[in-house]
RNA sequence: GGAGAGGUACCCAAGUGGCCAACGGGAACAGACUGUAAAUCUGUCGGCUAAUGCCUUCGGAGGUUCGAAUCCUCCCCUCUCCA
């Protein structure tokens, strides 16, 4: 294990804050001279099937605790994600129902170990210690809180002060949080800067139960490829750990020039000195940013697939969008038809590649759709069958049509 | 339980009897431009229709009216104050 000068500084790289930071190094000093790993543990409510890059921030923290030699210790918060969190929102989740938890959890579990090494990883559901309490015993859990002490959080009084409703069970969430701290002894917490509030109330919960409290580590919210909200699922501004080379490619490259170095810094593995120098390259504009783009695309591929589909998904962006040339794979579409000619608008919606016919017709007059290359400006053309024909609809979606 | 305010399209938000398929903004989509699916600009943005047009929509259900998102009745939901 590596000294405590030195993992304090690999742990520190890219956190926001450490509370208490000496205690830390009191925590690190004992687990060296003991030979004790320290229980770093986070928490994940499965409202989503897919892990994002939004996510990554954090397990790719707890990847730096395990190489460390520290224990990981993942809590899928079945039972919390019914709750839902409600830190940073300004409006109820939606609850989920149990299936949908179960399910997403399984997906998630694979997923974590993209990043995480799976025999030195241990997962906890919260529903193993929450499923198990009595209305006692949560009547006991809330009794150590008071009202006060929860309104104080930003979110609430905004919802509060804008007259949005807070239900009651959005309150017990905290305690949820801080409950699972007591019930795994954590050493460490990693959280988003958001959930400093959950993280900080599970120190009161443990020195309460005569533990000793867990140190909090809070780390950046990642902002979302819209650039404006945090990375969610729920927002759509999302890429996902599990899409395909080309997917993950292509989002790269539509996020705001603005999140590239935020990008670089929380998501790749890009060691310090480079990374200024990519921040006073984009600052001074010496290199057209969207070469930086393309690499952060790419460095990222390679991390959830491989570099050699890397290579490809750059290879494919740059036929499409700046040879505008086809894609490699172009999809086959077999078309029920008995008639030799087919309206193009209900080409479209038989397809799928437009949801209506009025949008079918809306895209044509748009000029954005192409027949053989050749752009489609009449919205009441029967299009010829006969052998095969390839569809470009806006800039994205290729198509090949064969009838049967 | 009493008094008041509110529920409008994916989101925010105007609209208080016909000029409303519903202002504006955001998102989304298309086009132009750019060595970016960035930025910027332009356009589109309920459905069906070649089109004049037709159908469905403003929390839900009824009603008044030639005509309702707008008025009335009941119901559901949210917020505020009082208890």
């Amino acid at each position: 294990m590596l000294g405590v000068k030195k993992q304090l500084e690999l742990i520190k790289r890219g956190t926001i804050e450490i509370i208490p930071e000496e205690e830390l190094v009191r925590k690190l000093e004992s687990s060296l001279k003991q030979n004790k790993p320290l229980r770093i543990k986070m928490g994940f409510d499965p409202t989503a099937p897919d892990i994002h890059l939004g996510h990554t921030v954090g397990i790719r923290k707890l990847k730096q605790f395990q190489d460390l030699g520290h224990q990981v210790l993942l809590i899928i918060g079945d039972y919390t994600g019914m709750v839902g969190d409600p830190s940073g929102r300004s409006e109820t989740r939606p609850q989920l129902s149990y299936e949908k938890i179960r399910k997403n959890a399984e997906t998630y579990q694979k997923q974590f170990f993209k990043i995480l090494v799976k025999e030195k990883t241990e997962i906890h559901f919260n529903g193993e210690w929450f499923s198990r309490m009595s209305f006692q015993d949560i009547m006991g859990l809330a009794s150590k809180f008071t009202l006060a002490r929860i309104l104080e959080r930003d979110d609430f009084t905004e919802r509060f002060k804008n007259q949005n409703p807070i239900s009651l069970h959005e309150l017990f969430y905290p305690l949820m949080q801080a409950y699972d701290s007591v019930a795994i002894k954590a050493d460490l917490e990693v959280g988003a800067t958001e959930q400093k509030f959950n993280l900080l109330t599970a120190r009161q919960f443990q020195e309460q139960s005569g533990q000793e409290p867990q140190v909090i580590l809070t780390i950046p919210v990642l902002a979302g490829t819209d650039g404006l909200q945090r990375m969610s699922k729920s927002t759509g501004n999302y890429i996902g750990i599990d899409e395909s080379p080309g997917e993950i490619f292509g989002k790269i490259m539509s996020i705001p020039d603005e999140l590239i170095y935020p990008y670089y810094e929380l998501l790749t593995d890009i060691p310090e000195d480079e990374l200024l120098k990519i921040k006073k390259e984009l600052e001074t504009r010496e290199i057209n940013p969207m070469l930086w783009k393309k690499r952060l695309g790419k460095e990222l591929v390679t991390l959830y697939h491989s570099q050699k589909e890397a290579n490809n998904a750059q290879t494919e962006f740059d036929k499409i969008f700046s040879k505008k040339e086809l894609p490699e794979k172009i999809e086959l579409f077999h078309l029920k038809s008995d008639q030799p000619k087919i309206w193009v608008v209900k080409l479209l919606t038989e397809t799928g590649l437009c949801a209506s016919s009025s949008e079918a017709r809306r895209l044509i007059k748009q000029g954005g759709l192409y027949i053989d290359h050749q752009r489609i400006k009449d919205e009441n053309l029967q299009v010829d069958l006969k052998g095969e024909k390839l569809l470009k609809v806006g800039k994205r979606k290729f198509l090949k049509i064969v009838r049967d």
